[in-house]
Order: C-alpha cells, then sequence, then structure tokens
RNA sequence: UGGACGUAG
C-alpha cells in the first residue's frame, strides 16, 4: 500500500490523471485496500486536473468501502466542494468532522477561512480565526494569506494590514504568496505610495520574493499609471538572480507600455520575446491590438494580426 | 506516502 501510495503522488506531480485511474484499478485487482492517504491522494489528485466528479465519485467509493475520513481527507473535500461552488456540502461536512470528534488543525481551519470568504461572510471568518486562537491552534502563514486575500480583493485595507501586522509579531514570516496578496491589496485601494513603501520594506528585511511577487507589483503599477516605476521593477526582475520573467511578465510589461501609450516599446516586446525563442501569447496581442485600435492605426493592427498568423497562434 | 493561500483579457 506504501508503494501505491507513493506512486499515486508521484503521478500527481504529473498531473497523469487517467494513468493514476488504472492504478487504482490495479489495486483493487491486487486486493489491496486503499487506506485514507490513498483516498486523499485521489481526492486531490482529481482536483488539480481539474476533475472535481471524480474527486466526489472516490469520496462515494470511500464510504461505501467502509473507510473512514480522517482529518486530512475531511480537509481535501471540503476544498473539493468548496472549489465546486457546493458551500452547504462544505458546510455539511465541517459539521461532521466535529461530530467524528476529528479535532480540527491549522489547515482544516484555513480551509473553512476560506469557504467563509468565499461566501463574502466576513464576520463568520473572522469568528473561525478567534475559535482557533481560543482552541490554541498556531494560525501558519497559509491561515493568514487565506484572510489576507479574501479582505484584500473586499478592499478591506485596514483589516489586511491589522493581520499582516497579527502575523508579524506572531513571529511568522511573510512568504512571497503573502507579498503578493499585499500589493494586489494595494493595487485594489490604489495606494502606489504604500505598495512602493513596503517593496523597500522586503528589500530591508530580505523577504523572499518570486516571479509572481515582481508581477503583481508591475500589474500595480499598470493600473495606476506608475509606468517609470514598472520600468524599474521590471529591471531589478531581470537583475534578479533567483526570479525569471515568465510569460506574465511579458504581459504585463506589453499593458504598460500600451498604458503609456508607448505603443512601439510594446511592439518591440514582441519581436524581443521572440528572438528569445519564447512565443508571444494572445494576451500580449490583445493589448496591443486595443492600443493600436484605439488610436485607429488599423493598419498596424492588420500587421499584427498577421504577425499572429506567421507565429502560428490561433485566433480564439 | 495524503489536505489549505497569490499575478491576466
Amino acid at each position: 500500500i506504501y508503494v501505491y501510495n507513493v506512486l499515486l503522488k508521484t503521478l500527481r506531480r504529473a498531473e497523469q490523471w487517467e494513468i493514476a485511474r488504472g492504478v487504482a484499478e490495479k489495486m483493487a485487482e491486487d486486493g489491496i485496500i486503499p487506506d485514507n492517504i490513498t483516498y486523499s491522494t485521489l481526492i486531490s489528485f482529481a482536483i488539480r486536473c481539474r476533475q472535481p466528479e471524480e474527486a466526489l465519485k472516490w469520496f462515494q467509493r470511500m464510504r461505501e468501502s467502509g473507510c473512514t475520513p480522517d482529518a486530512v481527507t475531511y480537509s481535501a473535500m471540503i476544498d473539493v466542494y468548496a472549489k465546486t461552488g457546493r458551500m452547504d456540502e462544505a458546510a455539511d461536512l465541517c459539521l461532521r468532522m466535529q461530530k467524528d470528534g476529528l479535532p480540527r488543525d491549522a489547515v482544516a481551519y484555513s480551509t473553512m477561512i476560506k469557504l467563509h470568504g468565499m461566501q463574502g461572510n466576513f464576520e463568520e471568518m473572522m469568528d473561525v480565526y478567534e475559535e482557533m486562537q481560543f482552541k490554541k491552534v498556531v494560525p501558519n502563514v497559509v491561515t493568514f494569506n487565506s484572510m489576507i486575500s479574501v479582505l484584500g480583493n473586499a478592499g478591506k485595507t485596514q483589516q489586511v494590514m491589522r493581520l499582516f501586522h497579527d502575523m508579524l509579531s506572531s513571529g511568522l514570516k511573510p512568504s512571497p504568496v503573502t507579498l503578493s496578496l499585499l500589493f494586489r491589496t494595494y493595487a485594489k485601494a490604489r495606494n502606489a505610495e504604500e505598495a512602493f513603501e513596503l517593496y523597500r520594506t522586503i528589500k530591508k528585511e530580505g523577504w523572499t520574493v518570486d516571479t509572481v511577487v515582481y508581477n503583481t507589483l508591475l500589474s500595480l503599477c499598470v493600473q495606476l499609471g506608475k509606468i517609470e516605476e514598472g520600468e524599474l521593477f521590471h529591471q531589478e526582475l531581470l537583475e534578479d538572480k533567483k526570479c525569471r520573467p515568465d510569460d506574465w511578465t511579458w504581459r504585463t510589461m506589453a499593458d504598460l507600455y500600451v498604458r503609456a501609450g508607448r505603443l512601439e516599446e510594446g511592439r518591440q516586446l514582441a519581436s524581443e520575446m521572440l528572438q528569445r525563442g519564447r512565443t508571444p501569447d494572445i494576451p500580449i496581442y490583445m493589448s496591443l491590438i486595443q492600443g493600436y485600435g484605439r488610436k485607429k492605426e488599423m493598419k498596424t493592427v492588420v500587421e499584427l494580426v498577421d504577425e499572429m498568423q506567421a507565429g502560428k497562434i490561433p485566433l480564439d
């Protein structure tokens, strides 16, 4: 069973769902009874491969086989229901978990926080956070990130900052996810100054960043029209040996130039990508086409569409 | 050996 579970986990990394199904069938043929680890691996596997029905099917099978879900399986299933918008069923499982006498750990609480947050139940979300503290379950980085995500999206900037402060004073270091969430929050609040201040703090504290953090900051610059700053941060990304620009970076930079009305530079970006052996994708061309279209430079629009077809990028 | 969080039209 151990070998099968490891095999499934390995397949999950490669997102080979069809093979995994075969392995699961072979397990049954060999008379090996799947355990909680097998089922939770299959459930998270299915969700990662965007097959929620498969996740539900395996949970059903699990119950039929008489295997009782443990805390991990419950959390995985609550997440499945949340991701498929079946909030009532998710809440139901939370209760059932409690009835089964399974204590909630930090992951279970974080999942519940997300569940309330997705529905816009901010007070209930904060209640879960309080209950968690009352039960002496220590919130981790993801717990804070989940709350920051919800509150930032809702434009509740003050609350986000309070939580970020709580997080730091409880001795946790912000992860790259935290930092990108904070930049997203500032973008929503249209507060470029605080965002730039945060960037300086990141450098000062030596917090770890990744490409997504840079991309989120660049996106903020686009949204708030901070063109020179955007170019500066892009430069810093290129000089940062630990991060590499990805497709999102190119897209955001194309947007930056289009917003600045510097369309030629946006086009240059596309050729630069081609030189580097990368293919500009549909969103990049969309920005450029929109930019030129707005200026009524239809000749260039046609050129861009031709360029897409020459680059074998199918028009969607 | 299994579960939760971030950037796009």
